[in-house]
DNA sequence: TGCATTAGTTATCGCCACTAACTAAAAATC
DNA sequence: GATTTTTAGTTAGTGGCGATAACTAATGCA
């Protein structure tokens, strides 16, 4: 009966802009950047999703799963950078909705390969296709050239 | 008696690189990278703490109060885009080790000022050299036009 | 056959947000 | 000037979602 009110578990965006208060450092800092415009990515992404439990976490996790139909729980753990219980629950919360389906591996019974089920394929397109408006909302105010370099510069710091 | 393991709180950087599995459109998304960043820079700072539960968060916090002496919980609460009884945890934690303290305003006896105490202020400029440390380390694939290069477009996108 | 390893789940805990409800002080209303 | 409303801060309770430890079942190697 829980009904999922806005539990956007990340912080609202801190009010930089605020005249009476001085931020100091922080704005000069390329960490702090990072994290202001990934709290307003989230939250824009959040807003496009038709349900607020679908978060960018998740999202990431059901195109894994559609890019690489068959793979393993453990395989998707190591991807995600998550412990495999957090894993089991995250691929729980996609089969509750009938988008992904475990299929027992016939090589190892153990095992589990993910797949998106028939509704799940459209799901994800829907989804996948929010997320990129999401993305460009997120940098509408940078041309063309300028979002190019921006992905060049992070993925440099990253990869 | 707890002993504060490695608690942190933000996932481990997902691999986007393992050559097995592919992230599909995730990897062209800035909303993305920039979480990616963002996870790095966090687990980069949080390393340089002299305890891992300083955080990000509550170095942003310090900051504030360092900056802004005097500074009311509420307008704490609203700048960072916290609620206040979480701002007043965070104020707890600094207090608890001697950090800041709450100095009752004099003109509204229900509001307290925080502000550095004289330890407070040897722990913040430690705190904010080791910050901005940490941020060369995040930025040191790039040049110095590359850095503020990448600040410009971030700002650009969240101010 | 038997023991160590591995895939996944269950149980438990911890952190840190949130809202609701409370106290005390200040401001507004009459 | 007494009463009501609003505001600052705290306390209590809830929730999400990470983590690790302990468990079951299948595998693999001696």
């Amino acid at each position: 009966m829980k009904e999922n009110k806005d539990n956007s578990k990340v912080s609202r965006l801190p009010k930089v802009q605020d005249e009476n208060v001085d931020f100091g450092m922080m704005a000069t800092l390329t960490g702090f950047s990072v994290k202001m415009v990934w709290i307003l990515g989230y939250s824009l992404l959040s807003q496009k999703m038709p349900d607020p439990a679908i978060t960018p976490q998740r999202v990431t996790m059901l195109e894994l799963i559609g890019c690489n139909p068959g793979l393993a729980q453990t395989q998707l753990a190591h991807a995600l950078g998550l412990s495999r219980p957090a894993t089991s629950l995250a691929i729980d919360f996609w089969q509750a909705r009938g988008v992904v389906e475990r299929r027992v591996d016939q090589d190892d019974r153990r095992a589990f390969g993910i797949h998106l089920t028939k509704q799940g394929q459209c799901i994800w397109a829907d989804l996948r296709a929010k997320v990129k408006q999401s993305d460009e909302i997120l940098t509408k105010r940078l041309s063309e050239e300028e979002i190019e370099q921006l992905n060049r510069l992070l993925s440099k710091i990253y990869s």
